[in-house]
DNA sequence: GAGTGGTCTAGACCACTCC
DNA sequence: GAGTGGTCTAGACCACTCT
């Protein structure tokens, strides 16, 4: 026999292994069900351990799984749509109730926010934490910049840190006019502060909402919001039904 | 000597690295640069090809690097903004430059966008392929579907397939009154076919956008757009010069 | 303490690009 | 053919959770 070339198409392991498992979860397990550990799976499917672990983790990626480490790999549910579409004119903080303020500091604020917004140099910063809670279950990590020059009727009295000066902070925002607002999209991996809000890992997937808040001419704050890549859906639109089709 | 406990931080070491790296490409590296190959960076830091590849997994991730087997790995330049605002009551193909459509077959419709579209049973649903170019590269493939019931006029002697029958539908789509259209963006995995059009291998992640277009009460088409994850950053406002903060 | 997923190693071979 | 990143292996140990 001479060569003949059977082989075609030399699919990597973990992208077959992938699509294996992919299909027995939507026909042998349910929302919530736990997998077989990985070291049997691996035995079972006859591949090393990494490899097995190249197919879980895209899976994750891609919201079919949940793992979590001492506890195992279930089966996830499918991911929430979180609505972030621009309500119409909106501070934060206005009667959205899914945010809750958590803290307030003197935070170091990354350069690339700084280029954001329109503040003086050397001007302080008020970085206000949020984070976005549904069904009891945080989804989103917020870090809100506020220049000081934004509100200028923040009593200086006021507690320098905290949950209070944060909610403080909101208040004097809503002073002002909102003349507009844009927001961009992209992938980022959680940095360390987030990842423990969030209940994951550091570096875990995630989808990071930049929102500028224009008010009389210049960017008054700047929004960095860190949502859960593996269970959110970000939504723009008034139904919030849609379903995945990756 | 007591059991003195001065390692209070395992950091792991990829995560270690990649700040290292991270600083060295701010400080010592220009934008398409090319970085020593994987096996003396590893040697270099002195870990395994596997925990330095973990650290430039990630990099590359947050858009950081680029990677390209038999080439090499070089500095990726910031990502680019694409604007992916819901253009006021616009079908898609309408006066869209950066958009072209490419082929359109009778594609087996997923099920997921199915549950999406108002179809009838057995209706027959057009896929129309189209890419999305920007500056003479490729960032994002979209499969644009719609029920035949959305497009009655379409002349059924018109070619079953390629690019002549793409813009046969588009423009017969056009004849439709936009009610509306909601929007979602979710993380994926590129598929093989969108893979091979973005130029990206396959399982990349991917920034999956899903718009429902709706006419007349009903859900007249469903487009699922892929966009490359690490050199994209969807744009909503009207400002597309946001940086990114993550 | 038992069991889970997370990290890490030191190797090997393969697929691809470019000269 | 030389050099690159991509895949895969068979182990080891660590961090965490639950009981």
């Amino acid at each position: 026999m001479g060569t003949t070339q059977l082989e075609a198409a030399p699919e990597p392991k973990y992208w077959h292994l992938k699509t294996v498992i992919s299909e027995a979860l939507d026909t042998d397990f349910a929302v919530g069900e736990i997998l077989p550990n990985e070291r049997e799976l691996a035995a079972r499917f006859g591949v090393a351990r990494a490899t097995l672990r190249q197919a879980l983790e895209q899976l994750e990626l891609e919201g079919r799984l949940q793992r979590r480490r001492g506890v195992g790999t279930t089966v996830a549910p499918p991911r929430v749509g979180v609505d972030v579409s621009t309500t119409q004119h909106a501070w934060p903080g206005a009667g959205e109730e899914s945010w809750q303020a958590v803290d307030s500091a003197a935070d170091t604020t990354p350069a690339a926010v700084l280029r954001l917004l329109d503040a003086k140099p050397g001007e302080t910063v008020h970085a206000v934490r949020r984070l976005r809670v549904t069904d009891g279950t945080p989804v989103a990590a917020e870090l809100l910049y506020v220049p000081a020059g934004s509100v200028p009727g923040l009593d200086p009295a006021a507690a320098p840190e905290g949950p209070a000066r944060a909610r403080a902070v909101l208040r004097e925002l809503r002073q002002l006019a909102l003349d507009g607002q844009d927001r961009s999209v992209e992938l980022g991996s959680a940095r360390a502060d987030d990842a423990k809000e969030l209940d994951r890992l550091p570096g875990s997937p995630v989808l990071v909402v930049t929102t500028r808040y224009l008010s009389g001419g210049r960017t008054a704050a700047v929004s960095v919001a860190t949502y859960r890549a593996d269970t959110c859906r970000l939504t723009f639109g008034d139904s919030g039904d849609l379903a995945m089709a990756s």
